[in-house]
DNA sequence: TTATATACGATAAAAAGACTCGTATATATC
DNA sequence: GATATATACGAGTCTTTTTATCGTATATAA
């Protein structure tokens, strides 16, 4: 409960190596799975969902890998989350607005405001701090 | 992910709808789960839970169910949190130190950072906020 | 041509979360 | 004292989510 997903965890890792080796070469996911102990078809997942959303640039073949895209640079992180994840929310209701409590629910209110607290938190980080 | 249990949701709302209906009488599990359409023997459970660590009073026998004990007035959202679901930490290395990554861990300091974050939001938030 | 990359849909395995059941015990009320 | 209404609690099941794998296609450097 409350845990960041290792799909969030794994690319995290792999923007934050591609961005500290800062060589012109880019760096092929198994560079980074193996460093890591990271499934390398599922990292390989990951980094292709980033290059969808434009984080990173793929080159194919030999000599071929991911490389930083400049859009990374002021990403927050609930941006960041919400590429991989979907939506943020810390209940249910927050996403897609079914619950089972109705219009009886005694708790929105507060969930509400803890809600947009965490976001903010989340927000307020920009992934070049992660580096 | 980042999602709160629906056990910290039905705690949360039993404790509210306790403390709101300020009457004398212990209120029964019953009472809550079919009108907030909680499964019973769910939140019979969850109950039981709050009452060995001293939150809830049970009454057991006809015009029995649970009353709030005064511990509930200070308690934190995360002691609560805690109490349901275990340590709090937003990755598994947060909690039992163990990791794929062994020492090569390039993310450790900044997630602990944001640990630290979230866990304050929690931490700052007493129970009878909530209501 | 070959070896090394990414692309991606489909699927499987594992873990976590949500819920149920059976049995035991306490007690108010008739 | 019998009965109905509560909580207590361990064990087990069902469901969903998360994590990981597989197979096939495509691009390109050497």
């Amino acid at each position: 409960m409350f845990k960041l997903s290792k799909k969030v965890e794994y690319a995290l890792i792999a923007i934050s190596h591609i961005n500290s080796s800062n060589s012109e070469c880019p760096i092929p996911v198994s560079r980074i799975s193996s460093k890591y102990n990271i499934p390398n078809e599922l990292l390989a997942k990951i980094l292709q969902t980033l290059t969808k959303f434009d984080i990173l640039d793929s080159i194919k073949g030999p000599k071929g890998g991911y490389k930083l895209k400049s859009k990374f640079e002021d990403l927050s992180l609930v941006d960041f989350i919400e590429i991989l994840e979907g939506r943020f929310g810390i209940a249910d209701c927050m996403v897609d607005t079914e619950c089972n409590q109705l219009h009886n629910c005694n708790i929105i209110n507060p969930m509400d405001k803890i809600n947009s607290k965490i976001y903010r938190v989340f927000s307020d980080i920009k992934l070049n701090q992660l580096t």
